[in-house]
DNA sequence: ACAATAGTTGACCGACCGGTAAAATGCAAG
DNA sequence: CTTGCATTTTACCGGTCGGTCAACTATTGT
């Protein structure tokens, strides 16, 4: 691996814990590149800025989701409505993890930078939206499987499936609110009762 | 009115629209004594620190609730089911009046400042903490009259209450990354839909 | 009238903010 | 051996951060 590379990931990496286990406004360029071993101007050798340092976060936690939890709940083997399931139980031992090594309940890192930095930049915004959106639509094809395989009666599936992320964003804010992981445990399950009907009926 | 008392609510007005509109760490103290009229000096003799302006916008944003969209949408005198109706709808017209004011969806001041502080400050965290449990009793008690009315089936109305409040926490955030209150609309009804069973049955 | 108190002013603090510029390196191809 | 580029180092920029302080002015109770 190319020394600049390791660099850059460096970099990326102390970012990733720091945004997370803060936010976007209180880590600085500074406190990132001391806990990288990097020096400031070498920082903005790689990144134009500290937006685009988030885009490169947004990115590899994105990639962290889907190679990691997501991959195994959105399993193609599994029942549909099982990869729910999957999912809300994935999301409930991330976060219970994280507080035992961190000591507090960090929640979704999409969730937090959204309602921190939504209405302040764009850019930042459409690349959430555009993660929130891939999200929805594995929950989609979810829906979709499992009423095609008559486990559930039909229902507009792209409006529910995109009810069933607010919840689980929901639930990871009240949860974060009470620093316990538990209430993803309490209320995750409740994610399969959420319906909402087709237009036409 | 006290000449004193009127400043101090200029400070926490002008603090209130700039911390919703952007975020806590993103609004200096000089900007809202700027905006406010006010000097420096005469806000650190009205509060100790920055966090105490946050916990005064964070009670009167809560008054401006539980006296306005709230009081009306928990009315005793309506069937208990509508009250859910009737706040999701005020929480679709807020949001949507703050849009065309302001050309931006602020969201939820209190989803917005849970997410962004409660895992550096918890003074502030228990301050949201107990304005959602205030709300959450909202719900259960809509649904425990709902029950005892006949109106819908028994079931855990403190857990269902606070998956209906994680659910409009979830929508609104969603609603932000997509900066369009239209979501609201489409997907706050479905509030009704979740239902979390007795631990008996 | 006077003292005490509440409120206000404006200058100031060290620390940190995101970002820049230029010189110094490491390194690889010709 | 040299040229050229990527990377790194170091010092620096103006501006802002939350917060402090002492002096000053109103206001209030006695």
């Amino acid at each position: 691996m190319n020394i600049a590379t390791d660099t850059r990931s460096r970099i990326v990496a102390a970012a990733k814990t720091r945004f997370h286990s803060r936010s976007y406004a209180n880590v600085g360029i500074q406190e990132i590149c001391d806990n990288a071993g990097v020096q400031k101007g070498s920082f903005y050798h790689f990144f134009p800025s500290k937006r685009d340092l988030a885009l490169a976060v947004i990115d590899e936690f994105a990639d962290d989701w889907a190679n990691g939890f997501v991959a195994e709940a959105f399993d193609p083997a599994l029942p549909p409505m099982e990869r729910i399931d999957y999912l809300i139980d994935a999301a409930y031992f991330w976060q219970k993890s994280i507080k035992e090594v961190h000591g507090r309940m960090l929640g979704c890192i999409f969730g937090n930078l959204t309602l921190e930095v939504s209405t302040q930049d764009d850019i930042l915004r459409a690349k959430l939206l555009a993660i929130f959106t891939r999200a929805k639509f594995r929950f989609k094809d979810a829906l979709d499987q499992a009423v095609a395989e008559g486990g559930i009666a039909p229902l507009d599936s792209l409006l529910t499936a995109e009810a069933m992320l607010a919840y689980l964003e929901g639930v990871i804010l009240l949860a974060k609110s009470q620093n316990d992981p538990e209430l993803l445990y309490r209320l995750g399950p409740a994610i399969k009762t959420l319906r909402i009907e087709l237009p036409g009926t």
